[in-house]
DNA sequence: TAAAGAAATGAACCTAGATTCAATTCATGT
DNA sequence: ACATGAATTGAATCTAGGTTCATTTCTTTA
């Protein structure tokens, strides 16, 4: 017998498998999914091209990996917000808040993550965050409806409408006309007075 | 002198031309932008490869092009109908629902045309169309406001969140689940009440 | 320190799909 | 009918970028 795996080794190639990821993630919030190579990967995470194949079985997968983590993270924030006490109205407002600060602050990775299109793994994988994402809102918006805080609506659909607004009015390309360009904190109080209004006004009557 | 193009000729040409970018158009509403290879935009207009390219530079700028004469398509009726009789709010749920019942109609299409990445001069082409779409509900918000049909808001930021809550309520990929789908007439209702909502609600007013 | 198994390397390979172009077909005017 | 110039064809070419793999470097145990 002569060789066997010893833990700090395990450590090392687990630190690698994370040092890889974290690179992806940091290639993305740069040049998005487009423009994100594996060689470029594999450079910034200080490791040779073939490396990366040793701890991924291809491009696809862990970039959804990657993706499947980052919204972990994102996803396990806003859940707490809207876990957290009060009214539905005001948890809503918090969520939505916090979404839409965490997204200003990293555009271009944020657009990623929820919006371009990649490898099938990657849109699989992004399917799932998404209704993820999109059932924390539909629960606050059913408990707003319960509560009578909101009128009764499709809160699906309403949900939808909340990270679609979001997405567009925060990280969508017209989002980032050089012109109408206000600071973060004030984009992000106009995107959620927007999403609160579409949620919490009486509806519209036809005619 | 032996060869000189007749009125013939220059109309089959033309025809030609105009075949290719419709065939660009079915196969982008069949399988994306990200399916859609030149050989089969050329089969489809029952031409051969290589012709493509006696009347279009690139795939680039053929799709771009492509997009650019559907998106003005869209643009015209939907300002037609900003345009017509009736108050801004009135307008702008005809807007809306004319949006969104168009869409549903062609969802993959649809898709493709607002936000499927794709070639460089596509994105480009797209970012003025879809900054166009935005102007149409612009002016509508703006005009609602000025007649008191709406309260004071961001009328831009506000446009950008209609059609991020069109886009991702009618043809986004959750709105493709085949769980909840209702017909398209129910979606398009209910999507265009969220919408009318967002725009016309009293503020909300933190706590 | 040597033998043996693992992991890392990065240049070579492979593939899909855009683009080209020599050969062919078609239109025109004499 | 023929000469001329344009348009069409589609198989061959080219290319970017993901993937492989023979070679090298590292770890472990005796």
């Amino acid at each position: 017998m002569a060789y066997r795996h010893t833990e700090r080794v395990q450590e090392q190639l687990q630190d690698k498998r994370d040092r890889i990821l974290q690179a992806v993630r940091a290639v993305v919030g740069e040049v998005g999914f487009r423009g994100a190579q594996v060689a470029t990967v594999a450079e910034a995470a200080g490791v040779a091209t073939g490396t990366v194949y040793r701890h991924f079985p291809s491009k696809g997968e862990l970039f959804a990996e990657a993706l499947a983590l980052n919204a972990g993270h994102e996803l396990a924030v806003l859940a707490a917000v809207a876990r957290s006490e009060g009214t539905a109205m005001d948890r809503l407002a918090d969520a939505v808040r916090v979404f839409a600060l965490r997204a200003v602050r990293a555009r271009r990775l944020a657009w990623a993550m929820i919006a371009e299109p990649a490898e099938p793994e990657v849109d699989a994988a992004r399917l799932i965050s998404r209704r993820a994402f999109a059932d924390v809102f539909e629960g606050l918006i059913t408990d707003g409806i319960a509560a009578g805080d909101f009128p009764p609506q499709n809160a699906r659909l309403a949900a939808a409408g909340l990270i679609g607004a979001l997405t567009e009015g925060l990280i969508g390309p017209l989002a980032q006309d050089a012109d109408h360009q206000p600071n973060a904190a004030t984009l992000a109080r106009d995107v959620t007075a927007f999403c609160l209004q579409a949620v919490s006004a009486r509806p519209y009557k036809e005619s």
